[in-house]
This record gives structure tokens, sequence and C-alpha cells, in this order.
DNA sequence: CGTCTCCTTGAAAGCGTTCAATTACAGTGG
DNA sequence: CCACTGTAATTGAACGCTTTCAAGGAGACG
């Protein structure tokens, strides 16, 4: 029980998942660690640094409010970078949303787009997105997003997160989620195969749901 | 009219009024520059580097969608720094929000906070209010933000910019603005002085309702 | 004095939330 | 193998907030 209540913070139990809280990520030079569902990879105001690298799964940057509410800030995705300079601090909570694989890289990796501009891109892309009106242009947005991430595969898009994240992520409640795709899917534009894994119909239809343009 | 509709791309006559658009910063070693209402400082994707420091009057920072929308990261107030690094690129819009005082500082100011950084907590922030739900907690909470800047003043608050940038910055619409200021009026919260100046009566109460717990 | 912009207020409609109940599914232990 | 349990996902119905469209005021400026 990670998440009883989403809006609430984070129960101890997760410290004691976190294989990588508080260590030192030169130790480990290259290789693989397994991380587990919901641990802790770094706490807002922890100090860097190093450079991670996801291979496998899916991270989340969250922020919590005092009254306990959570904004996740962004996602990360295999093959992206976490390369914080030494003596930066955190901004963000970083946590596993999947069981993720994940290597620690060597180099200080100058070379490496900085985690302070990829978190700020991440953000603003993210406000971009809740700033504007409709919920239902938010899901269709995200379901792009996540479709223009699995080319290659079967046409299928899976998330392996639970919808209280979308939720959040989008600024919304997971039953409005829910109506949202329900939604997609009478008009055909979605066909559910299971409850985290769908078929794009019609993407231009949800192109045009993303902007707003309500086609009836 | 620089801004007939808030909701359309910036007219081509801001760019006539935008001093600083494509000059070598370093050309002018810490002489204050006038910039005026609504110049550009800064296009996204224009490369920097140098950094300048606000002396006087706000600025923001934004990021326009391909269907017009705008959204508002976030704005800067006088004595705050943008440093960027030669080569790197600027991921929002800067804008005078009004008539502003600039010094170009010599210096690479290796030592001060990227403006990646600054940029990237200011869209966390706005993101964290934009997130979370009703409308009048986001207003309260701009308040008190803009009163923790105006410390030693005689109590009252001044902002210098319309309605529709407080809206865009807080993802709403400029009656909704009018009327969560009517609001607090009515509850005795504050006291409206002018359309832009106000005091500050029940700190305490606006602190409530930015948690959104309600006091009836 | 007209015009323009900004701000304010009104009324109605729409949308998303909220609360509640139901279903589905995986894990566990009998 | 099957109830039992807890979590996740879904759907319904009513309420309430915010938007939308519209009109009216308040200054600034020519």
């Amino acid at each position: 029980m990670k998440f009883a209540d989403t809006r609430v913070t984070l129960s101890p139990l997760s410290l004691e998942t976190a294989p990588h809280r508080r260590q030192d990520p030169g130790a480990n030079l290259g290789t693989l660690q397994h991380v587990a569902k919901d641990a802790v990879l770094y706490w807002e105001g922890d100090s860097g640094g190093g450079c991670l690298r996801l291979h496998d799964g899916v991270l989340r940057a969250v922020r919590y409010t005092d009254d306990g509410a959570r904004q996740v800030v962004g996602f990360f995705w295999p093959t992206e970078l976490l390369h914080l300079g030494k003596g930066e601090t955190y901004h963000c909570t970083i946590e596993a949303v999947t069981d993720c694989q994940i290597a620690s890289l060597s180099g200080d990796g100058q070379s490496d787009v900085g985690l302070h501009e990829v978190l700020m891109d991440k953000a603003i892309a993210t406000l971009s997105v809740v700033g504007c009106k409709s919920v239902i242009s938010r899901v269709a947005w995200f379901l792009l997003e996540l479709s223009r991430r699995e080319n290659g595969a079967d046409g299928t898009i899976g998330f392996d997160f639970p919808r209280a994240d979308l939720a959040d992520y989008l600024g919304t409640r997971t039953e409005t989620v829910c109506r949202m795709l329900a939604q997609f899917r009478e008009r055909g534009l979605v066909e559910p195969l299971e409850p985290r894994r769908l078929r794009i119909l019609d993407a231009l239809g949800l192109a045009a749901l993303a902007h707003d343009r309500l086609v009836e």
C-alpha cells in the first residue's frame, strides 16, 4: 500500500524500497540497478551530482505541496538522462512509476543537457497543457504524446502507470480520465485493449480534440 | 494596440519597440537601458548568453502554443537576474510587462544561478498553482506572493500589469479574476484602492483560501 | 467630447468535480 | 480450486464552479 490516497504525502514505507537513496552514484559505474516501483530516487532538496540513465521503466518528477496535494511535473522515459552537477540540488522528487532499470554513468558528462534544463522543458510543456481549458484536450494530447514514443510497436500504446498518476499530471481526477477515455472509445478514436493499453484508431481526430477544435 | 486579443501571437509592432533584440549584451557593460512596455527581450529559440539584471519593472516569461494560446510561465521582479551561458537557448519568450530599467552585466557570472534553473523553479511554482483546483485559491496565493515582495512598503501591494496577464498566468479569464477580487472585498479580506493596487486586511484569511480550506 | 482600453458586473449554460456504487482483477490463504 | 480481500478502474447522478456572452462603467488621451 504505497499510495493509499494519492493526495497524501509519501508513506515512510517507500523509503525502504529506495535502493538509490543517498548512495554515491559514483560507486557503481555503468552497472544496471533495479529500482522498485514507487521507490524514491531523489528527494526534493537532495544535492547532486552524477548522471543516471534510465534503461527501462518510467520515472516521474513530482512536487508535494504543504497541504498534501501532488503535482506531477513530468515523466522520464527509457534512454533519458538525469544529469545534475555536483553541489546542485534537485528541485523535484524523482520516483519510479514502474519497476526500472537504471545505470549510473561515470563521466560527469559535461556534454549532456543538465537536469535543470530538462526539467524546465518538461515543466513548461506540462504547464502549457494544464493551462489550456478542457480536460478532454489534455487527455487527447497525452495519448498522442505516448504514441509518438511507441513508434515501431504494433500500433498499440501502453501506459504502465495508474490513472491517478495521469490525473495528477493532467490536473484532473481519475474519474474524469476514465470518462474522457470512454468518450474517445464511443467516438471511435481509440480501441481499449487492456485497462492500461489501447490502440489509436484516428490520430487526426485526437489531434483535433487536442487543439480544442471540437469535432462533432 | 499590442494585445488586441491576448490569445493571439505577438504583433510585429512589438519587434520595433525591443531595443535589446539581437544585440550584443557585452557591448554595454553595466549601463542601464530602458525597455518599453510589451517589448520583447528575447524570443523563444534565441541563443544566449550574457547576464541581465532587472532594476525596475516587471518581465514575464511566456510560451505561445501553435493555436495561439498563451501561457505565462512566470514573472521576473526587480533585482532578479537573467543569466544564460553562451550557446544556450531561451526556452521562453521574455517580454516586458511594464516599462523596465535593465542593466547588462559584464562578467559571465559563473556564480549566478542560471536562467534554466530559475525558470524551472518558476514553471514548477506556477504549475503547482495552476494544477490545484479552485481559481479563488490561485488568486489568493498570488496576492500573498505579491505581498511578500512588497515588504517595507505602506502595506499596500500594486501589480502593474493588466488582468489579462494575471488570468493567463493563473489559467483563468479576466472576468473570473475580477469576481475573485470582488469576493475578497466582500469578505473583508482586501481593500481595493485603485484598479491595480489594494491593501490586504486579513492575510491569514487569504492564506486559508490559498490552501483551499474554505472559511465561511 | 468621442474613442479606446481596461475593468467590472450580470445571467445562463457547460463542464468537471464530488460522492457513491459497481465491476474487474491479482494476490492470499483456506 | 475457490472464497476473500484490497486495489484499480468504471459508471451514475447531482451539485457547483467557471466560462461564455453580453452590457455597462471608468479613465486616459487625442
